[in-house]
DNA sequence: ATTACTTTGTTAAATATATAACAATGTTTG
DNA sequence: CAAACATTGTTATATATTTAACAAAGTAAT
């Protein structure tokens, strides 16, 4: 369900895309083809949102766009605030600040008083002691975490105290967060380590890998 | 045997973090609490590598260092480059640039002229057309893109030209590839997008989620 | 020594995910 | 209008991954 639920979004991004080429039909195959899946996973997945195409003319863009807005909440657009504004958070500020119809990045929070009150790209940021209030005035409800490893813990304390329910984390840890709050963690490093691992293992036997 | 090996490169760098305080050996749930998954699955990814522990001392943590340097091909530390300097670039640069020992960035590319030349956190930046001589040189089997989604894969084609091997790719579309060549996606917009979704769907239904 | 514990390695079962297959259906073609 | 075709929805099968279970083995306590 997991990864039915990450193509689904990535499906809505492609349909729009194609929308916006003045396409108003596609096959299983050629969502296939754009996405990187293959067809039969494209059906079983819209199958399993109650998106029912044709056989002849596949699936109407607009309509299972539609149906992807309404499985994905859209387009109410909920709020974020981001947490330690250097060098990665401040290359995320800049890309999500600027859609606004996916996205509302309210604030950054940074510790350090050399960045509090400045803007990046147009958003604020303010010093720690302000995430209760801005919080709370915004309804965010989900939480970029960029801060160094050591201090992410705490910083995920203070926004699962403050109603955060939804926790994108760069930090290289492992964090404590209660059941009701969810945590993605996104592990730069592993992600490089993984890339020169199978850029020397792939292909290396094909179907069998020796392992098992 | 994909989701073992992300688990392996966690337990080394862990491994070398616990090392470091001074402790000599780990049980398979302290390894577990550290790393965010289970004991038992702990206890199968190490014996997937074929190192054992033993019952009432549980693992050697230098020895268990030592059998994954060996899986992972430590420490020959393989060389990479980067593709467009731009906001995320550089912060991967700033990033990847300071672990000398792991992680040996040789150099990043763009197209844009006023980049050229200069240098980030002393990362040299040149134009594209200096990419076949200096991974020639450099012998540099993986390439990091943060490119423009639009510029994406003629910068694939270009690296893979040059016998690359593998890609980590943060722009948000598919790249065609040959098989030998491995890529993985990294698409921070569809994290945060699946963070949104959980962050109002998780916990509904707990073991249930109407989906089947 | 014997007993009680703890933790491992490994097997077995459960769950999740992906692939393959194909009847049903609507479309086009002759 | 019937035959040939392409594509869907869905089921069945295969593969991958996780969880659970437990005998074997070493350790500590008595
Ligand atoms: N830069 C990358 O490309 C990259 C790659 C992999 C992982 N990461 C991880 O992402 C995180 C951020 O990396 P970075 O390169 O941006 O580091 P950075 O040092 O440039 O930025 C960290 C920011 O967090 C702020 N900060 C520190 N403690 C804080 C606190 N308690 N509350 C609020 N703000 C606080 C600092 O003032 C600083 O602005 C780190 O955990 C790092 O390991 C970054
Ligand atoms: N910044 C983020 O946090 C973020 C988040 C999600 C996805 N991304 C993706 O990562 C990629 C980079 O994002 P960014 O924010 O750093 O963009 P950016 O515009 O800041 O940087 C892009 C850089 O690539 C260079 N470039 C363009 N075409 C090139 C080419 N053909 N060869 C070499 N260099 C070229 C540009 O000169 C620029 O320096 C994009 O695909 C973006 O969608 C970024």
């Amino acid at each position: 369900m997991e990864k039915t639920i990450e193509r689904l979004a990535l499906y809505r991004r492609l349909l729009k895309n194609q929308s916006g080429k003045g396409n108003t039909h596609i096959f299983s195959h050629q969502l296939a083809g754009i996405s990187g899946y293959s067809a039969a996973i494209v059906r079983r997945d819209l199958m399993n949102i109650g998106y029912y195409g044709t056989p002849r003319h596949g699936y109407e863009i607009k309509a299972l766009i539609d149906c992807l807005n309404v499985f994905f909440n859209k387009p109410e657009v909920k709020s974020l605030i981001l947490v330690g504004a250097g060098n990665l958070g401040r290359a995320l500020i800049a890309y999500f600040i600027k859609d606004k119809t996916e996205y509302n990045l309210i604030a950054a929070f940074d510790s350090d008083p050399l960045k509090v009150n400045l803007k990046y790209n147009g958003c604020p940021c303010y010093s720690l002691e302000k995430i209760p209030e801005l919080i709370a005035a915004s309804q965010a409800s989900v939480g970029i975490i960029t801060v160094p490893a050591e201090n992410a813990q705490s910083v995920a304390d203070l926004l699962v105290e403050n109603k955060i329910k939804g926790i994108l984390n760069f930090a290289p840890v492992s964090l404590t967060v209660p059941e009701s709050v969810y945590v993605e963690n996104v592990d730069l490093a592993l992600m490089l380590e993984k890339v020169l691992y199978f850029s020397v293992h792939h292909r290396e036997g094909e179907k069998k890998n020796g392992m098992t």
